[in-house]
DNA sequence: GACGTTCATTTACCGCTGTAAAGATAATTC
DNA sequence: GAATTATCTTTACAGCGGTAAATGAACGTC
């Protein structure tokens, strides 16, 4: 009777490259170059076609955010199986987590960015952040059990932990915040090493 | 034979009354609603007089984040203050800087949006972190001499962990990044025990 | 094959922003 | 009062996110 909708593959094909276009734009010139217009001009559309995508340029940099996300989970994924020890995979998922700030700062900052309230597309945001801190709180368990790590509070406590520390890390260096005599090569090790051994109620010095 | 230039009184009282209703404006309604033709409104001239006092939005919001800083400077040190312990003043600071990124959530994001690169304005900025993490690096110096703590690294570098760590655990409880499960009031102490055990070589836990 | 119908896209417009230049005002000296 | 000069306001502009009307293209039906 009229033309049918749009398949979900070809819908999915024009997000994808939407979302590529915005996140080239965001990482060679920052937020502000990431516009509608730019985008649109990047795929070679108008800038109006991005509304039958997404809703908002909220919408949008949430997509952004998720995907982020996904690379970041699979960053630290990655990192994890490098290592046997879980001791050994925390510090790697710490080193993972700040090289990812660092090699793409515009994309890292886009993740604490909170366009003032939680969107709608809030949930699946939810769930990506849950995925990748549940690498951290997997390994730390997984140490506890094997009496690498004497655990005082609970895993996810303990994540979060790593979490903010790592994050501060990066946000420092990104912003220009270290003072002159402190650099990140200098605190990362640090971090990690304080975090294991605060961690465990009998603290064993590490290097 | 010609108007005098203002004097260098009313040039501040004016900056101070503009970056007054800035932060009004800010706290009240979000980065948003910080417009040079709001702030202009809430003064009561013209949006365009503001160029005559700061060189372009980069540098009021600048010269707010100096001002912020020593609000945070002031807290810090009237926290700092209310302890003879160095390792009480210690837990004191952190759980002010927390109080004021939860009391004023614009105020402090604002201190580390890094609206693009460093601006001209670079040089008072960082001196007002210096003096702010300062705070931190003394007490921790403190501790150290008193035989309160024993520090393994600088009292710089173990600053830096604590300001790191507060700073993301503020930050995760700002964006909604506390995954189901664990509460800032839960982070808070345990991050200060972690690194007050972990920044000693003998650890001693603590409540 | 021409016709409506329906979706997809473009064009045009709105109010807003930061910024810059032009015009008006106010304050001083002669 | 005239001239001068600093300050302020007005006006204008390009770009932004967002919306609605106008256009274009693909389809099922006759």
């Amino acid at each position: 009777m009229a033309r049918p909708p749009s398949t979900a593959e070809a819908v999915a094909v024009t997000t994808a490259e939407l979302l590529t276009a915005a996140q080239t734009l965001l990482e060679a010139g920052g937020i502000d170059a990431m516009s509608f217009r730019a985008i649109a001009s990047q795929v070679g559309c108008s800038h109006s076609k991005i509304y039958s995508y997404f809703d908002s340029k909220a919408d949008l940099v949430d997509a952004l955010r998720i995907r982020s996300y996904e690379l970041l989970f699979e960053r630290l994924s990655a990192a994890a199986a490098d290592h046997d020890d879980p001791i050994e995979s925390l510090r790697a998922i710490a080193h993972a987590y700040v090289r990812l700030g660092l090699e793409r700062p515009q994309l890292y900052s886009m993740l604490y960015s909170d366009d003032g309230q939680m969107s709608e597309t809030a949930p699946p945001l939810l769930e990506a952040k849950v995925r990748a801190i549940g690498i951290c709180r997997d390994l730390l368990a997984s140490a506890a059990d094997a009496g690498a790590l004497d655990l005082v509070g609970d895993p996810l406590t303990a994540a979060h932990l790593f979490w903010a520390g790592a994050h501060g890390i990066v946000q420092l260096e990104l912003g220009g915040f270290l003072v002159v005599g402190c650099t990140l090569e200098d605190l990362l090790p640090n971090l990690i090493s304080v975090l294991v051994d605060g961690l465990s109620t009998r603290a064993t010095p590490s290097n």
